[in-house]
This record gives C-alpha cells, sequence and structure tokens, in this order.
DNA sequence: GGGCTCCGCCTTTTT
DNA sequence: GGCGGAGCCC
C-alpha cells in the first residue's frame, strides 16, 4: 500500500481536494470547489474519506464515528462537484432501512434530489434490477417473481417428495437452509463440495439442488440467493453486458462492508474491479468506496466474510485506508466498556475509538441482576418509567435483546403498565399468513403461471377442493405442461373432476380471468379490495371467530392502503418481495424492542441490555457450532449492544429464565467478567434483590462473578457482596454453572407432558410451603437473599398468588435450592425427588462417563434419572443417565 | 372432504 | 409453552 496514503496520514492535512482534487486534475476535470457547506463540520479522517473520491478507499468506521454521515456527504459530494450523475454512482446497502435513510439524507445534504438515484438499494433490490434487464440470460423471463420462504419451502418438500425421500428424515426447511448457505457462498449445483452433496438426502443433494432451480426456472421464478446469483452468472458468462455496467458504475459506495458474504462480494467485485480493457482505454478502475467496522461483524451465521474487508487491499491494489476512530455518540464510560469487551477478541483489525465526551457526571455502565426474567422485566420497566419522569423520551431508549423470544416479556410487563414500546423487526406485516394469502392472490392475477401462488390460494377459503382434487390437477397440469391456472381451466372442460369440485375450480377460474381483465383498466387498489371480497377471502376472515380474525381483517385493510402508494399491482408486489419491512412510524413516543442484530446502525440515550447469561449470551448455539468464532462474533454483538447507547447503558442479567417454556437456572455471562471494571458500576438491585440460583456462579476460571476476585471498588457495593457471598455459600460443589430445568419437574421436554398431573400437585404443594420461605433462620440457608424474598411475600402489590404451574422457582425457595443444598425445606425437597426420580440413576457422584456428544467426564452430581456432568471438553452439563455409559 | 386431536419440534440472528 | 403437520374419525 501506499504508505503517504495510509490512515489518517494524507490527505487530510493537505490543501481541500487532496487526492481527490490532484486526480482530477490530473485528468484534466475541474478542481473541486472551496470547502462547500455539507463539508463544513467533518473531522479530518470524514473529510477524507468523502473526499478521496478516485480510486479504492476502505474506511474502516468504528461504531458511532458518523459512518453514514460519511456516506452520504461522500455521494453529495460527488454529485455536487459534477463527478458523476446520480445514475451513475452505484450504493449497496444491506437493509432497507439503511438504504431508505441514505437516500433522505443524500436528499437534505442536495436539496431533496434523489429521485434520481436509481442505484441506491440493498444489495437484494439492485440485484432484481439487473436481472429484470438480463432476465432472458439465465432463461426467466423478466417478469420473474420473487419466491419467499414459504413458497421455497413448499417447493423443496414437493421435490423432495418427487425424488421418494421420507421428507421427514429430509426436512425441506434444513435444505433450504443448506441451499441458502451455498447461495451465499456463490456455488451453482456443480460447485457445491461433494461432502454437502452427499450429507442430504441421501447423496442427493446436488440433485436435488438441480432440480431445485429446475423448477425455478420452469415457474419463471427466482429466490433471494438467485437474486445475487444470476447476476454473478450473467456478469461472468457476458463480458459485454458486463462491460456496460462497467461504464454505467463510475463511483460505487458500499456500506457495511464487513456483512458481506461471498456471493455479494464475487458480485462487487465483478463491478469494481480495474479490468483489463478498462486500463487499455486508459479509463481508471472504477471508484470504489467500502467502508466498515470489523468489530461490529454480527452475520457470520448468515455467510458473511469478515475476510472480505480484511483482504480489501489485496483486492484493489492501492486503496487507501481511512479510520474513523473518533467517536460522537457515547460516553466515555460507554467507549470504555465497550473497548474493553472487544479487545478479547482476537481476529481484528485493531481501532481504538476516543471521544471528547468527558465528563465527572457520567454514568458508569451498570449490571444488575435479577432473579428471572419476569423481575427483569419489571425492574427495566421501572427504570423507564423514573427516567420518563426525570423528563426523558421513550423514543430514546431502547431494550435490545439476543432472542426474539426475550420481547414478550418485556411487551407483557409494558402492556401491564401502559408504557409505549414498539417492537422493530419482530414479526413482519408482510409474513403474517393473510397478507400472504392476499398477496398470493395478487400475484396470480398479475402472474397466471405463479404455481406457487395458486397452490396456496386454490382452496383458501374453503372450496371443497382437497387433495384428491389438487392432485388430479397436478398431474393434469403436469402431463400437459401447464400451469396450474391455465390446467385448471382446460379441465373444467372435461369430465375427469366430480361435479362439486369442478364447479368450484371453474369459478376459481372465472375469477382469476375476470381479475386479470381489470389490472389494466381498474384502480389497483380498487382491484385488490374486490379480489379479496369477491373470492370469499374477506369473508373467510369475518365468519372466523377467533380472537385474531379481527387483526387480520384490519392488516388487509392496511394492506390495501399501502397499495396506494404504488403504481400498479405488479409494482406494489415488485415492492414486497423486496422490502419485508413497514415503516414504523415514530409519531408516538415509544420504548423501542429489538434484537441486537436489527439494532446495529442505531443510537439511543439509553440502552437497555438484559439476557447476559450463558447459553443465551453468549448463545449456546453459536458456541457449539462456531467454535471460537462463533463466540468472537456473540461479542462483537455485546459490542453492538453496548456502542449503541449514548449516555447510559444497563445490563441485565438473571438467575433463571424460560427457555422452550421450561425454568432453567443461569449462570452470567461471560461478557461481564470482560468488561473492565473502571467503566461499570455494579447496582444494588432496586426492586426485591434477585441472586443466583443457588451456587450458580462463574465457570470460567477464576470470575468476579463467583466471588474470587471482587476486590475493586465497582465490585464491591453491598449488593455485590452480598451476591458473591450468596454465590459462594450455594453450597454447591465448586460453584459452578450449568443448566437446571426447572418446572415440569425437571425433565426433557420430550416426556414433560405426561408429568403434568405431577407438576400440579408439586406446585400446589410449593405455595404451602412458600409461607415458610420467610422464616428468615430456614432461608438463611437456603439460598441467596432471603431479606428481599421476605419482603416480597409481604408486599401486598407482589403477585406471587396468582403463580400457575410452570412459575420460576421461587427465590431462595427454589426446588433446586431445596434438592441441591439439602436446605431445610423437606416439603419441597420430597416433593422434587418425586418428581424428578422415577428411576435411580446407575451412576453416583465422581463416577467417570462418556457421552457420544460430550465425550467423557465426571458425574458430578445425580438427581433421580439425570445426571449433572463435568465433562473433561465440553463444560458442564445435565443429561438423561441413559445417554451416558460407564467410561 | 373437513375437522379434530395428537405429536414433535422449536427459538439466534435476516436480505 | 405454542405452532404446524400428520393422521384419524366423522
Amino acid at each position: 500500500m501506499d504508505e503517504t496514503r495510509d490512515q489518517n496520514a494524507a490527505p487530510a492535512g493537505r490543501p481541500q481536494g487532496g487526492i481527490a482534487a490532484r486526480a482530477l486534475a490530473a485528468r484534466g476535470g475541474p478542481v473541486a470547489p472551496p470547502a462547500a457547506d455539507y463539508l463544513a463540520g467533518l473531522n479530518p479522517e470524514q473529510r477524507a474519506a468523502v473526499e478521496t473520491t478516485e480510486g479504492p478507499v476502505l474506511v474502516l468506521a468504528g461504531a458511532g464515528t458518523g459512518k453514514t454521515r460519511v456516506l452520504t456527504t461522500r455521494i453529495a459530494h460527488i454529485l455536487a462537484t459534477r463527478r458523476a450523475f446520480p445514475s451513475q454512482i452505484l450504493a449497496v446497502t444491506f437493509t432497507n432501512k439503511a438504504a431508505r435513510e441514505m437516500k433522505t439524507r443524500i436528499g437534505h445534504l442536495v436539496g431533496g434530489e434523489v429521485e434520481g438515484m436509481p442505484w441506491l438499494g440493498t444489495f437484494h433490490s439492485i440485484g432484481v434490477k439487473i436481472l429484470r434487464r438480463h432476465a432472458e440470460l439465465v432463461g426467466l423471463k423478466s417478469n420473474f417473481t420473487i419466491l419467499d420462504t414459504d413458497d421455497q419451502i413448499r417447493l423443496i418438500k414437493q421435490l423432495i417428495q418427487a425424488e421418494n425421500l421420507d421428507d421427514k428424515r429430509w426436512p425441506a426447511r434444513t435444505f433450504a437452509n443448506l441451499m441458502d448457505g451455498w447461495k451465499n457462498k456463490g456455488l451453482t449445483p456443480d460447485k457445491i463440495p461433494e461432502g454437502d452433496a452427499r450429507a442430504f438426502a441421501e447423496g442427493r443433494g446436488r440433485t436435488l439442488y438441480r432440480a431445485y432451480q429446475d423448477r425455478l426456472v420452469s415457474l419463471n421464478a427466482a429466490d433471494f440467493g438467485d437474486l445475487l446469483m444470476h447476476p454473478i452468472a450473467i456478469f461472468r458468462d457476458h463480458p459485454d453486458v458486463l462491460a456496460d455496467y462497467h461504464r454505467r458504475f463510475r463511483y460505487i459506495l458500499v456500506d457495511e462492508y464487513q456483512d458481506t458474504n461471498v456471493a455479494q462480494y464475487l458480485w462487487l467485485r465483478l463491478l469494481a474491479q480495474h479490468s483489463p480493457e478498462r486500463a487499455q482505454n486508459g479509463q481508471e478502475g472504477v471508484n470504489v468506496c467500502c467502508v466498515g467496522d470489523d468489530d461490529q461483524s454480527i452475520y457470520g451465521w448468515r455467510g458473511a466474510e469478515v475476510d472480505n474487508i480484511l483482504r480489501f487491499e489485496r483486492d484493489f491494489p492501492g486503496a487507501t485506508v481511512i479510520r474513523l476512530e473518533r467517536n460522537y455518540r457515547s460516553t466515555a464510560h460507554i467507549l470504555g466498556a465497550a473497548a474493553g469487551l472487544i479487545s478479547v477478541n482476537q481476529d481484528r483489525l485493531g481501532k481504538t475509538l476516543y471521544t471528547d465526551l468527558h465528563d465527572p457526571e457520567h454514568e458508569k455502565v451498570t449490571v444488575s441482576a435479577g432473579w428471572d426474567s419476569e423481575e427483569e422485566a419489571r425492574a427495566i420497566g421501572e427504570e423507564i418509567e423514573q427516567l420518563q419522569r426525570k423528563g426523558a423520551k421513550l423514543n430514546d431508549m431502547a431494550i435490545l435483546v439476543r432472542a426474539s423470544f426475550q420481547m414478550r416479556e418485556f411487551e407483557d410487563r409494558f402492556v401491564t403498565l401502559g408504557l409505549n414500546y414498539r417492537v422493530i423487526g419482530g414479526p413482519r406485516f408482510y409474513e403474517r399468513q393473510e397478507i400472504r394469502d392476499a398477496l398470493a392472490y395478487f400475484r396470480c392475477v398479475c402472474q397466471p403461471a405463479d404455481d406457487l401462488a395458486f397452490e396456496r390460494i386454490v382452496n383458501t377459503p374453503k372450496r371443497g377442493l382437497g387433495d384428491a382434487a389438487i392432485r388430479l390437477l397436478h398431474d393434469y397440469a403436469r402431463a400437459k405442461g401447464l400451469p396450474l391456472l391455465a390446467a385448471a381451466a382446460d379441465l373444467v372442460g372435461g369430465d375427469e373432476l366430480k361435479a362439486r369440485p369442478r364447479a368450484a375450480l371453474a369459478e376459481v377460474v372465472r375469477n382469476f380471468e375476470r381479475w386479470s381483465g381489470l389490472l389494466s383498466t381498474m384502480r389497483h387498489t380498487d382491484l385488490g379490495e374486490m379480489i379479496l371480497d369477491e373470492s370469499g377471502y374477506t369473508e373467510m376472515w369475518q365468519a372466523d371467530r377467533s380472537a385474531e380474525a379481527p387483526g387480520r381483517l384490519e392488516n388487509l385493510k392496511e394492506l390495501i392502503r399501502s397499495m396506494d402508494d404504488y403504481e400498479s399491482l405488479p409494482g406494489f408486489l415488485e415492492h414486497i418481495a423486496l422490502v419485508m419491512d413497514t415503516e414504523q412510524n415514530a409519531e408516538t413516543d415509544a420504548v423501542s424492542i429489538m434484537t441486537l442484530h436489527s439494532a446495529k446502525g442505531l443510537e439511543f440515550e439509553t440502552v437497555f441490555l438484559p439476557g447476559w447469561e450463558e447459553g443465551l449470551f453468549p448463545h449456546q448455539r453459536s458456541l457449539d457450532e462456531g467454535g471460537r468464532s462463533g463466540l468472537e462474533e456473540e461479542r462483537r454483538l455485546a459490542y453492538v449492544g453496548i456502542t449503541r447507547g449514548k449516555r447510559r447503558v444497563k445490563i441485565w442479567f438473571v438467575s433463571n429464565r424460560r427457555i422452550h417454556g421450561m425454568w432453567q437456572s443461569t449462570i452470567p455471562s461471560r461478557f461481564l467478567d470482560e468488561l473492565p471494571e473502571d467503566h461499570v458500576d455494579v447496582l444494588e438491585p432496586s426492586t426485591s434483590y434477585g441472586g443466583y440460583g443457588a451456587g450458580g456462579m462463574g465457570g470460567y476460571g477464576a470470575s468476579r462473578w463467583d466471588g474470587n476476585a471482587f476486590s475493586t471498588s465497582s465490585y464491591g457495593t453491598p449488593g455485590w457482596r452480598r451476591a458473591q457471598a450468596a454465590g459462594g455459600s450455594g453450597g454447591y460443589a465448586g460453584g459452578r454453572g450449568r443448566a437446571i430445568e426447572y418446572g415440569e419437574g425437571g425433565v426433557s421436554g420430550s416426556d414433560a407432558r405426561s408429568r403434568a398431573s405431577a407438576t400440579a400437585d408439586k406446585y400446589i404443594a410449593r405455595d404451602g410451603a412458600a409461607g415458610g420461605s420467610g422464616r428468615p433462620d430456614a432461608a438463611a440457608r437456603a439460598g441467596p437473599d432471603r431479606a428481599g424474598f421476605a419482603g416480597r411475600l409481604s408486599d401486598p402489590f407482589s403477585d406471587n398468588r396468582s403463580r400457575g404451574a410452570n412459575q420460576p422457582p421461587r427465590k431462595g425457595g427454589g426446588l433446586y435450592s431445596s434438592a441441591r443444598a439439602g436446605g431445610p425445606r423437606e416439603i419441597e425437597g420430597t416433593l422434587v425427588a418425586k418428581s424428578v426420580a422415577d428411576e435411580p440413576s446407575r451412576f453416583s457422584a465422581g463416577d467417570r462417563v462418556f457421552h457420544i456428544k460430550f465425550g467423557t467426564g465426571t458425574v458430578a452430581v445425580v438427581e433421580g434419572n439425570k445426571l449433572t456432568v463435568d465433562f473433561d471438553r465440553a463444560g458442564q452439563k445435565r443429561v438423561l443417565d441413559g445417554f451416558v455409559e460407564p467410561a
């Protein structure tokens, strides 16, 4: 790399224009005019990133360093200095949200004329655009449909059945994921690794993939992966087409470059790389600018390759690398906490964020403990209300969770409190059943050959077209080589079908013919409404007396309303195939609830980060499947979470969480240990103190969280010490953590049902025993913080009474603590024994055992037929004794 | 052909 | 604990 152009060094200090101006001057182009308004307020690095328009540029932009600002200003700059027309700029983002935001921000900068930026969009939307122009080159027509996941699964299922494979043993969903992985890597059926091909469906993975692609062509359809795969194939096989795009795109910008997968990378490289032909013509390579942050790479599971960012300089020799490290968003404490955490990762380019926001008044990042997820939600709800009373806006607060199931608890709580909230990225509008059904009708009208859509609604609402009739239709269509709707039109003229289904099908055919005929004359919103009414679909939901029906009708109305924003029915369908989200109105003041993934790129004054527990965050599956890199990705996710906060970051963890409807005792996340103490406060619980599951802390070597090292002041608060003490006195060997299942007698899901009655008994008994928890002495020996628990019992607002079956174990009186620690609550101990110990185990503590997945280990605890085993390599796990054998 | 019940799997993240 | 799918019965 050219040293003088490295990072902070060069362009910044030069007279304005820098490399860009020089490059232009060299070409005889106009030199950029003196600093325009839009450049004001940029720091030197940002300005360099904006003004270095020529040649490849990599901007390593840390969290909150003004990345979007740089990108948008850069585009504005290119436009303002007339280096290119809007249509000559390709700007790619990852999400629709980012694309939208960029559009509006450029609009503000250049004065509202971004309508002319036709090539600003997501990888997928731009992929569609390209594919529509050259569809015939890959065997499609330009009006091809884009399959949603639903269609895709149904189609794969048909193929699996056609191969006479057991679709239970080889689930369509699994294959869809597999194929998605291949497409993310840019692999066509003949390119997939032999091992992959063999692993699925008795070695027929490749055959299936091929059959699937063939089927898509015959359906004139493309799936999401194809929106990248097809353009790549077109560029590769048709140099003339590629050359055309090379001429067109003078500037390429890519946002979130760290999240690009191999396919996107290939796509981009084809478009952006300096080609010999261009060099001969004396043209420069395309001016490509990629912006990203390796520390925020959180989509590895989806095929993203951080490697892309790491090898940028190799791919684009002579690249300028600019680091944005000055953070404008967060306080020094927040940055410090985030920096400490992320520094544990080994695979990183390394950036050091700094800020001018130093103020002794600033709060440290807080860590709070709760007893269970319900308490977590309640306490966070209270904190939010407190902040609100002090004048804070709900819009400035967000709760960022690891997994979407965590959202529910907050929603429930906020509904009770009457606290406004909005869920972002939750169950999406266009993925709802009624919306998909309606869209299937519209698709059939616009595209009579859309068999997947037709299948979806042919008997919805019920028309008496059952399996028999549909199978006949399928066979007929296949025999004649016709789409289903056309086949149906044929079939109703004959007598193959019985009278009733024939009449029903005939009506369907007539309807679609009529609707299609109206497509060009009728207003599309009216037509949409008419289709839903005439098909009986609206009526179906009106007749439905279930609780959701009114909501569904409301959604359908909303769908029709939203069509108004589009020119035509096909135009609308195109939009929704790609943009599966609906804009959220920020009008009302509301707390945002979303996953950490969807929070990337956002910022809030106050950020709550609940659920920092091993197994949830870092997520067990990432650890199991991703190993160290999986863990590092989780850590980056934590980093993303912390760096969303501007003033306040509040982390929570609890001792008991319900996962799959079963209560599990949890241990604090290792990430908590990695937060630098100087920037963290461990809080006294604001409500009743939520201790730990007996003995459930640490587990990852010496940890502040298991009483070995809490000597510093921030971790020396009374609450903290108490937590330590409680953890240490749990009476459990080693104080190591593990996941213990509560609820259904602590059994695995499969036989939970058979225990329903035992569970009920147990809880009835436990309610009785709960009174005993109030006895200070008894409770004192049983588990953490009984004072808090006693306090709660006497709290008239406590909802203890209403606990039904499968509630979490109560504090200090948990099933686990009494059984484990041999606490004083005999009643519960007995009940536990009854519900858990159906069969005595063959093993006892100290035995060496072997498990097929976890390897060898030592039995730590035996509870009936369930063992807690310290595996030599896999750590501590709970297993049923049937799954291990003596080692 | 429709509706009911039971079973199994699931819940990481998304264009 | 909740949902979808399959199978059974009417």
